[in-house]
DNA sequence: AAAAAAC
């Protein structure tokens, strides 16, 4: 409770310490609520490394049987140490350990399909003495924090570096982006410019991301690696693009990393070739081949002439259809399967929240806010204006730290709220789809889904922003009577990935295709219900703060506390 | 099945 009005009192900026010492008292303060925890603490005895995923289900649920080679790549011992919560730790100042080193990976049971697939490696340093990788290459891993190779990482490497086309399908935040970065890199050798007549000149490698952030991110990652090297690689911007409408600066490019319409205008504006890239890579595959991309990449991928290019797609999911489009493009594949294909990791914690409708779920939200949590917490929404609005309504009852993310803002908009939340200064972050997949915050702790994910695609990649790199999430799905008929399928991906569900909602029945129509016409309010009108006249003047999502000047001066029940002992607003 | 995202 203290630790709670501490942190709302706190300005719009604090030092990441002080932040850590909040967060170590909100997780002091927290009653357990994880239900889930509770039960995934269980001995982890000598099951399967196949049944692991599921002994948690407290029903029964079918379990997947896959086939071809299986590599058993299970260690109970480190699984249990990153589910064990760090509810318990004193405040002795040891926490310096929490940002700089990562909790252990779980290790899940990794399954390939293909031909003469390439061994996998058991560290980085093997790439070296099995592919002669750069000691560069790798001194840049270590300084970036890399110690072992994940399991996507040690099984794609190596299929990467034998110049083999891959599928990759492995969980969010277990590494995908290093895993065709670093084989990337290793074949470019040197530099475009100086390498004429054996490598050609231009682009050697592309990356497509579905969205600005992811691209931006993406080429961060690539830049740390490449760090020592003279590569150029270029994030494709309209700035960007304009610079390599010069021949010469674009001949010595080398990785391009972009978003798929803006390289298709400057494809047919001649700003850019092709011919020469001999590395293509998809990542969020199955984003990337659905309608609105497809025949954008499909362009893109016939602008590749080159005889040797190879091929990489990577996500966390790939339902049948995306699979067959992708498995059309790409030659003589390998498909590696890292854990459950479209499930969410064990260590995310998952709940789901009945709230009646939607004008229901602001008070829902306000009372979970008005209690401790651990920022910074991911809010989505389906819209805009929802977006906008629910920002807008989560300021005026004085929630401290609100941000907003759509694709509606501007570029410069994006980018600071970005940042901000990289610098920790968001806590809650309201946004859309956009930052559903791959984005990368590693202090995530808690997602929200206040309206209720599209498909299990949607869903897996959301929940997916928490529990990155080994640590644990937590992530809230709200649901109204309207979205009942798609309930059950998300109630079986909790179940799937070891989070309790309520018995009564696996016993509904399968929604028939006429409901499921329905609630396709089924509209939401355009934007979110406030909660209540008291005092709205004077609080609306607030909205200048958020509204247009610029940056909040100043911090609310309002001391007295929003008006719902900070007492209230109601800790867990879960459904029974 | 539909919104969001891509310029």
């Amino acid at each position: 409770m203290e630790a709670f009005q501490l942190l709302s009192r706190g300005g719009a900026r604090f030092d990441k310490g002080r932040f850590k010492n909040d967060v170590q008292l909100f997780n002091k303060a927290k009653p357990s609520n994880d239900k889930g925890k509770a039960v995934a603490k269980a001995p982890e005895g000598e099951l399967p490394a196949e049944l692991d995923f599921f002994k948690y289900a407290q029903g029964g649920t079918s379990k997947r049987k896959t086939s071809g080679n299986e590599h058993k790549d299970s260690n109970d011992d480190e699984r249990s140490n990153a589910k064990k919560p760090r509810l318990d730790n004193e405040e002795n100042g040891e926490e310096g350990a929490e940002e700089g080193d990562d909790p252990p990976m779980p290790r899940h049971r990794v399954t390939t399909k293909g031909s003469n697939v390439p061994e996998h490696v058991d560290s980085f340093q093997a790439l070296h003495e099995r592919y002669n990788l750069s000691k560069r290459l790798l001194t840049n891993l270590a300084e970036s924090g890399y110690k072992r190779p994940t399991g996507i990482q040690s099984h794609g490497i190596p299929i990467l570096m034998e110049s083999r086309d891959l599928a990759a399908i492995s969980p969010t935040g277990t590494g995908k982006t290093l895993s065709y970065l670093l084989p990337v890199m290793a074949a470019l050798g040197a530099p475009s410019a100086s390498s004429k007549g054996e490598t050609g000149s231009g682009v050697r490698a592309l990356i497509l991301a579905p969205t600005r952030e992811l691209s931006h991110q993406i080429h961060n990652e690539c830049l740390k690696l490449a760090q020592g090297r003279k590569w150029r690689v270029v994030l494709f911007s309209k700035a960007t693009a304009n610079t390599l409408a010069d021949k010469n600066v674009r001949d010595k490019v080398d990785i391009v990393i972009s978003t798929p319409l803006r390289l298709v205008a400057a494809l047919q504006a001649g700003h850019i070739e092709l011919e020469n890239v001999r590395h293509l890579v998809l990542d969020e595959a199955d984003r990337m081949l659905d309608a609105e991309f497809l025949s954008q990449v499909q362009e893109i991928i016939a602008a590749c002439t080159h005889p040797n290019l190879q091929k990489a797609v990577f996500s966390a999911t790939l339902p049948a259809g995306a699979e067959k489009i992708a498995m059309g493009m790409l030659r003589d594949p390998i498909r590696v399967v890292v854990g459950l294909k479209d499930t969410p990791l064990p260590l995310i914690a998952q709940s789901l929240t009945y709230v009646a409708d939607d004008p229901s779920k602001l008070p829902t939200l306000l009372q979970y806010l008005s209690q401790p949590y651990n920022p910074p917490v991911l809010i989505f929404v389906s819209t805009q204006p929802r977006a906008t609005s629910l920002a807008e309504e989560l300021v005026i009852n004085s929630i401290p730290n609100v941000d907003c993310l759509h694709a509606g803002m501007t570029l410069k908009e994006r980018e600071d709220a970005v940042s901000r939340m990289r610098r920790g200064e968001s806590w809650v972050m309201v946004s859309t789809e956009v930052m559903a997949r791959g984005m990368d915050f590693k202090g995530v702790r808690e997602v929200i889904n206040y309206d209720f994910p599209q498909s299990v695609q949607s869903y897996v990649h959301r929940v997916g922003r928490t529990g990155r790199a080994g640590r644990e999430g937590k992530a809230i799905t709200y649901f109204t009577n309207e979205d009942a008929p798609f309930l059950k399928a998300i109630a079986n991906v909790l179940l799937q990935s070891g989070s309790p569900v309520p018995e009564w909602i696996l016993k509904l029945p399968k929604p028939s295709k006429m409901k499921r129509r329905e609630m396709g016409k089924v509209k939401r309010a355009e934007t979110v219900t406030p909660a209540s009108r008291v005092g709205r006249q004077d609080a609306i003047k607030k909205r200048d703060m958020i509204a247009g999502s610029k940056r909040r000047k100043e911090k609310a001066e309002r001391k007295v506390q929003p008006t719902q029940d900070r007492d209230s002992s109601v800790a867990d607003e879960r459904e029974n």
